[in-house]
DNA sequence: GACATATAGTACGGAGCCTGATAATAATGT
DNA sequence: ACATTATTATCAGGCTCCGTACTATATGTC
């Protein structure tokens, strides 16, 4: 969940914006469409992994080691790709070794870090998961043509840039 | 963290669609942004809750029995318009009624329900903490002329419709 | 070299949310 | 009238993630 299932109408956003004079209806309205489809596609996308019983930061930490699987690759690095601490990176990296999705081998050059690797099994275990995936995307995005796909990239880089400016 | 933070590049989507034929490029870049946007915003706005202590779902609460002070709300109803389960409303409330920003009154009618009502201390709170909220959503949208934000809200329910097809 | 400082991975405790089970109460069928 | 079924709030236990604190190792400075 990240935002209420039951959103409000153009009407009550009006009626308070009465009383809070902060409040932009019409950029509230827009902030709430956007949070709400995006929880609604994250929903759909999730009900695709759960069957194989792994977190969507479990999944996260594979897709980014299949980016390129010459890499050499840390577990903080994959922390900062992912967006989580590096403590929650321990344990994303004990549960994915424990199903021998990875393997952590030490680093030669400096022992504090470790290299993490897909396994064979971790691979194929992408190869089952990502299709469903990809074809739920295209799926959920099959109603709009290329220059809507476009047009909404570019609304939605101006969000992003309002956002970041803070 | 609802999705990576390193998100791929165009040239990588392309890359991968080649092994996966299941993956279009296009789309998938739309939800990428898509759910990077929206996570964003969540993030900013979620730093201005909680220097106050409260958790998302604890302030949507909050809001929802704002709405309509004097509709008697009851733990069932609210779990559903927040969306969340029963059972993670009743913790909700637990923390709400701790701090005093809510209470919880016998029904009458019926003694399995119970009333859930803002206190004073809650209102307060919520007048506290909703202008700054407010106040960073329309911020954010301030590059967005009032025609780019109908054209926004207008692809996103596309996308919306995409996704309860499923 | 000796020392302070920074960085890597991890252990631990806590918060928030979920699922599934439970007891109390209400509604329904016969 | 009474048994069955449904609904309400809650509890117990589990999962994922975070923040903090810790140890081991590396780097910089005198």
């Amino acid at each position: 969940m990240f935002l209420l299932r039951d959103i409000p109408t153009y009407q009550t956003l009006e009626k308070l914006s009465r009383r809070y004079k902060e409040l932009d209806p019409s950029a509230m309205m827009t902030g709430i469409a956007l949070l709400r489809t995006g929880s609604d596609m994250l929903v759909t996308l999730e009900k695709f992994l759960s069957p194989y019983g792994l977190s969507q930061g479990g999944y996260l930490t594979l897709i980014v080691l299949n980016r390129d699987p010459d890499e050499e690759i840390v577990p903080s690095d994959l922390a900062g790709r992912v967006g989580v601490t590096r403590a929650t990176m321990t344990g994303l990296l004990d549960t994915l070794a424990k199903d021998g999705l990875i393997e952590r081998i030490p680093h030669d050059g400096d022992r504090r870090q470790l290299v993490v690797r897909l396994t064979q099994k971790g691979i194929e275990r992408l190869n089952e998961v990502l299709p469903s995936i990809y074809r739920q995307i295209t799926e959920i995005m099959v109603g709009l043509s290329e220059k809507e796909k476009e047009e909404l990239i570019r609304l939605l880089e101006k969000v992003k840039k309002g956002i970041s400016k803070e």
